[in-house]
DNA sequence: AACCGACATTAACAAAAGATAATTACTGCT
DNA sequence: AGCAGTAATTATCTTTTGTTAATGTCGGTT
């Protein structure tokens, strides 16, 4: 009957679930399958939604006055992608979300979340740790911006995502790691000099 | 009875929330009163508390190898600090936080808080938006480090903490935007003569 | 007033990054 | 296999930043 199959996708997002509590809280989730190259949210959009990453690899990204794309967010498998801003300021969001290979998303409302959350503190407490992971794991990237040098950065991230070294574009790293691709290629090629 | 003159410093930081709570709030607080210079929080502790700034300056700084200190941080009235870290990775501290003036601080233990909201809905909702809005303002200056450059992220920082120029020594604000003072003291220059 | 210490600015140089364009490598497609 | 489009690398040049050290500035102290 539950779909264990579907549910351990589930569980890195919150503590202290048991099996039942995360059926119960996929029924009020939807399954979002995408194709590779798929946008499924546009820059201006004020659905606010939660996606985890069940399968597949997407993007955030950002396009400026000179029509140039920078991604300024990855996600995989056991990942989320949250568009809290468009809830919490009520704008519509800046950014656009994108499949970059064969997706497979869980998506909830943030309103049906809070309706879910509300009055039960199992639930309560696994949303509570969810949100406070995003925000220790955010401020943790932005110590890395202060502390670290774009080369360290990048040599961090390989160490952290080693996988998705051979699944993402290296011009999209370059832009989450705030430098450009032509400075991403040089970095690349001092650190395998040095090494010799 | 009520000291309404502590509470109004409080409200920023959650929604929705009557006088009487946030009165219940603060039995479960005590205040830090700090003279400039003074460090409250080492490197390497486990107290995991909330700082609540209700009057005057704080920094939370990183010491490198070399022996410098990095400041990460900067947090005056109506903002909060707060080293989630420490208690959900079960890691000590890895900064300092000291008092750059004459500074009074709400200070809560997380234990404390996550046992005053456990099964009160009403605080459930106080506390996830003050969550909420920590992370979306974590993921912004992600955004920044990504989208700007050092010089337009000055002009923010400018925009958005007129009133800390004058209070914060400019190295600790390089710092934070992820320069050196020197290149800070240029940016400054080139920004002045451009005007003219 | 003279001195001290801390901070900011400036200078000089090296290293790194941005911008642009050319070349090379890779991938998917027919 | 050949072609087209995209990505990565390399080259060149400009701009910016880091580093170190010297100089200037300011506030507080005795």
């Amino acid at each position: 009957m539950i779909d264990f199959e579907k549910l351990k996708h589930v569980f890195p997002f919150f503590q202290e679930l048991s099996s039942e509590d995360v059926f119960e809280f996929l029924q009020h989730t939807r399954v979002l399958k995408l194709k590779a190259g798929e946008v499924f949210l546009e820059q201006g959009s004020r659905k606010s939604n939660i996606y985890f990453v069940k399968e597949g690899l997407i993007r955030s990204y950002f396009v400026n006055e000179k029509g140039e794309e920078i991604t300024n967010r990855l996600r995989y498998e056991n990942q989320a992608m949250s568009c809290y801003e468009i809830d919490l300021l009520n704008e519509p969001s800046r950014f656009n979300l994108q499949a970059l290979e064969p997706t497979e998303l869980i998506v909830m409302e943030v309103k049906t979340m809070r309706q879910i959350v509300h009055g039960n503190a199992k639930w309560e407490a696994g949303l509570r740790f969810f949100t406070n992971s995003s925000l220790v794991q955010a401020l943790a990237v932005v110590d890395d911006f202060i502390l670290l040098s774009p080369e360290q950065r990048y040599l961090k991230f390989v160490k952290e995502h080693p996988e998705l070294l051979n699944r993402v574009p290296n011009k999209y790293i370059a832009n989450v790691l705030g430098i450009t691709p032509v400075s991403l290629s040089r970095i690349r090629k001092r650190i395998t000099t040095k090494k010799q």
